[in-house]
This record gives structure tokens, sequence and C-alpha cells, in this order.
DNA sequence: CGAAAATTTGACGACTCTCAAGTCGAGTGG
DNA sequence: CCACTCGACTTGAGAGTCGTCAAATTTTCG
């Protein structure tokens, strides 16, 4: 397993890219190269929109701090479908796809940097290993999309919570940036709100349920989990669809590109 | 526009691949080379599980005839997470990823194809085009279901059975196999609850309220849209997400792959 | 301090689930 | 051809989850 403080100092705006997950499939070149193409590194401190719905994508996005949503417009509001954590290369979607069928607003302050179209084209003509690392990343995106569909037609909102807190928890902690007990986050109530489905009225009961039970308490940007086994149990949470080093098969095959 | 039944004629295992989408983008050569890659060539009659949660993907496998659904085990039951429609290659995912984090379910009868993983490792090396359409159909499935997560998010039941009409609707017309006045289906209103989140009961209900309103009929196999703007305005429904004809931008930029 | 945003609580109604009990349709054996 | 059987579909009643409307409190920030 790489170290993630070790690999933050070689590649500061690209060393979580896929860090615990196939991170050790890159070279030393690859990883150098993708740190290469990174530019315009900036923070944005208040909430934005980064990129809104049908935008031609010019660029792709790396999530090098703080916490992204994807949200989709609705009539007086949003909805969010994912979340992004620092290490994520968020629109690379939209490369491939040209325009993009939702937007990718801020939640707090984040640092990005950007990739342009023409240097992802060429990776896609000349660096065919990194390109299929690209594909994988998109493809983790939409296997956390289906867990997020199973948990939206089963779960309940209290469970909801606890299983998106437990997601956090645990891609946090891929990238080096979970405590022990818990972990920061700029997300509201009105944000937890948009990514269940729920009123923020309803979403408040079901933290306070959380808290009663001593699940999880979320004050303000801080989310403090006490037993993460229990509150895992609590929301049916397997990690398996991160594809982490708990994963189905954290490994390749002979012959396999990524 | 290309002719859905002549590419049928010349690809007939193949031939609904990317259809209203990005197949213009295929040259014949392509097309034949893909068509070539389709073995052990089948009809499965009754729903079987075709690939289960956690099993290694040693090949992948094309959709010709039937529905399929992407579902997730629950205790005591599945939740379907996605459909697919002919022409769709259904786990492409699992190339890219090793095992799959869901299983793959018929529900009638389909008729399917094979694709082995050692033909693909070689698109990826050799078809730097082909393997950028492959990109590009798993991202669509990850846009639908986003678009699937919003409708979960905020309409009713009979808004959501209206939405996954109207999309079905959209993609077989895509591949050439709706009617005017709708389409049929194996689906019954047990796997309808599947993809609702629903009760088997409750979907009933809104399958009345769909009825009453003159939105939709849903009869045993059958689905018949006598007005689809009335039932796509009901439901919300907006085709962009399927990136076909209709959509967000169908066409590319100089000098990329797809 | 004052304004705006975020959080909290209460009451009531709508949507959906569970449990229970049917009806309808296609295929099977007599 | 008909009774039988099984799965799919349909209906009713009561309970739980969640939304809406209204209002109060706390926190954040200029």
């Amino acid at each position: 397993m790489i170290d993630v403080s070790a690999e933050m100092v070689r590649y500061p705006n690209t060393g979580r890219f896929l860090m615990s997950r196939l991170r050790d499939a890159m070279s030393e070149e690859e990883k150098a190269d993708l740190e290469g193409m990174v530019r315009d590194i900036r923070w944005i401190e208040r909430p934005t929109r980064l990129v809104a719905r049908g935008d031609i994508c010019d660029h792709s996005t790396m999530l090098i701090e703080g916490f992204v949503l994807r949200t989709l417009d609705r009539d007086g509001g949003r909805n969010a479908v994912s979340f992004h954590v620092p290490g994520d290369f968020i629109d690379l979607h939209g490369f491939a796809l040209k325009r993009l069928d939702h937007n990718i607003d801020t939640v707090g302050p984040v640092k990005i940097g950007e990739v342009s179209r023409a240097a992802l084209n060429e990776v896609m003509r000349d660096k065919p290993n990194l390109a299929r690392l690209f594909w994988f990343s998109t493809l983790l995106d939409a296997a956390m999309h289906r867990e997020w569909i199973m948990t939206l037609e089963q779960l309940t909102t209290p469970r909801r919570i606890a299983h998106i807190f437990a997601e956090i928890y645990r891609r946090l902690w891929m990238v080096g940036l979970s405590a022990a007990d818990g972990f920061d986050t700029p997300l509201t109530q009105s944000d937890l709100s948009e990514m269940c489905g729920a009123t923020p009225i309803h979403i408040n009961r079901a933290l306070r349920d959380l808290r009663e039970k001593g699940l999880a308490v979320f004050d303000r940007g801080r989310v403090v989990i006490h037993d993460p086994a229990r509150l895992e149990a609590f929301a049916s949470f397997s990690p398996d669809y991160l594809y982490g080093p708990w994963s189905l098969a954290y490994g390749r095959q002979a012959g396999d590109f990524i």
C-alpha cells in the first residue's frame, strides 16, 4: 500500500488520484505525466457552479481539496446525484460525452486544477495505460451511482444518511483524510437533503434519530462516528462497490491493461 | 442517420450497438470487427442470472434481443438499478472493473452473444477508436444512473413509472424497436416494483392511476402510449441524458477520438 | 449589532407499506 | 373440453414514513 502523505509530497496536485484503488498500477512516469497535465490550480471559496448542464467541456477538473456535488436542476431547486472528495477527477465524463448531462457544484472551499481536452486527447492517443485508468475512474462513479440507486429504493432517510456518512468516511479514509472518530465536511443539512431527496426538515429529524441512537453526530461541518461498524450495519453498508482494498477483487489479471 | 434494419442485415448481432448515438462514428471496418468479436450466440428463455455480483468477468455480453436488468441483492429480494435493451453491451463495466459490483439478470427471453476478455484487451491495445466508443457506452449507463437517482429523489411512483416508460420508449425507438403507440416488454409489475423501489401493490395502484389519466396502459407485456408528449411532461422527462439525436450535442469536435 | 443562513420544533395531510384477501390468465393433466 | 394450478394482477384497511406550512432558535459573518 502506498503512503498517502509521501505521495502528496511528490505529486501535490494529483497524489490522491485513485489512491487505495489502482494507483499502484501507475508508473512514476505516469504519475508525473498526470501531475504535469494539471494547470490553472486555484482555490474557490464560495459555492460555485463549475460546469453547468449542457456546457461544452473543453477541459476536465481535478479536485485537489474540498467537496463537490454533481447535481441536476429541478423546478425551484437541485438534486444531488453524487459527490466527490479530494483526488477525484471530477468531470472526465464530460471529456468523453462532450457535454455534461448534469452540473458540477462546489460546496465548501475547494482547490481545483484543470486538464485541457487537448492533453486528454493526447493521453488517449499515446498513453493507453493511463487512459484505461481514467476509464476505470469513471466506472467507479457508475458503481457508486448504482449503490445510491439501491439506497434510494431501499432505505429510510436515517439509514440513507448513515449510508452516505459511511461512504464519505471510507472514501476519505482511502485518500488519507479521515480521522479515527469521523471526518470534517462542508456539507450542510440542506445539502444532505438534496442528496437524499428529502426535505431539510426531515433530514434534521433523521439526524436527531442517528444522534439518539449513538450512531453518528452531525454538527455544523463535523461528523463524529464512534463505532463505524455499527453505523455501517445500520445502513446495510458494504464497501465492495468502492473497489478499495476491502474489495471484490483488488488486483489485476495477466495481460490486462488496468 | 443510419437505417436500423439495413444495419441489422449487415451486422445481425451488433447492428444496434450505439444506434442513433455514435454509431455513425464507426467505420465499416470497426463494425465488422465488433461483429466478429461476438461468439457463442444463443437464446435464453427463462429468467436467468447471467453474472452474479463478485463473479470474475472473463467475457462481456452483447444483448441482441430482449431485456436485461442490473440488480443488487437485498435481504429477501432484489433491487433493479438499471435495465438494458437490444444493442446494449451490457457488462463492459465488468471488463474494466474485473468483477462486477452487481448482478445481470434476464427478464424475458433474450438473445445474447459473448465477447471474450482477450478480444477486448486486443481492442484496448490496437483499436483506440473502438475503445473510446466502448468507454462512451459505459458513460451512457452512468448518465442513465444519474437520471434514475434524480427520479427516485424527486418523483412519486406514478411519475417514476411514467419516466421509466418514457425512457424505454425512447431507447427502443433509437434501436428501431418501438411501435407508434407503445412497445412490448417482458417486464412484469413485480419487475417494475424492483425498478421503482416500491411494492408490487403500490405499482399496481400507480399503473391504475396512469391508466385513468390516459397516459399509459400497461397490460401484461404491452405498454400503450397514446400521447408520448403528455406522458413525458407528466414524468418531467427530458431525453437529453440519453445522448441520442435529440441531445445536448450530437456531434464531435475536431481532433477528438470519439 | 444586525442580517442572512442554518438549524430546530410542532401539527396535519399525503404518499407508501404491510397484512389480508381476493380475481384473472395461461398452461397442464385428466 | 374442463378442472386444476400457479403466477400475475387487483382491491381494501390500517399504520408508518415523509412532505407542507408555520414559526422559533441558533450560528455565522459583515
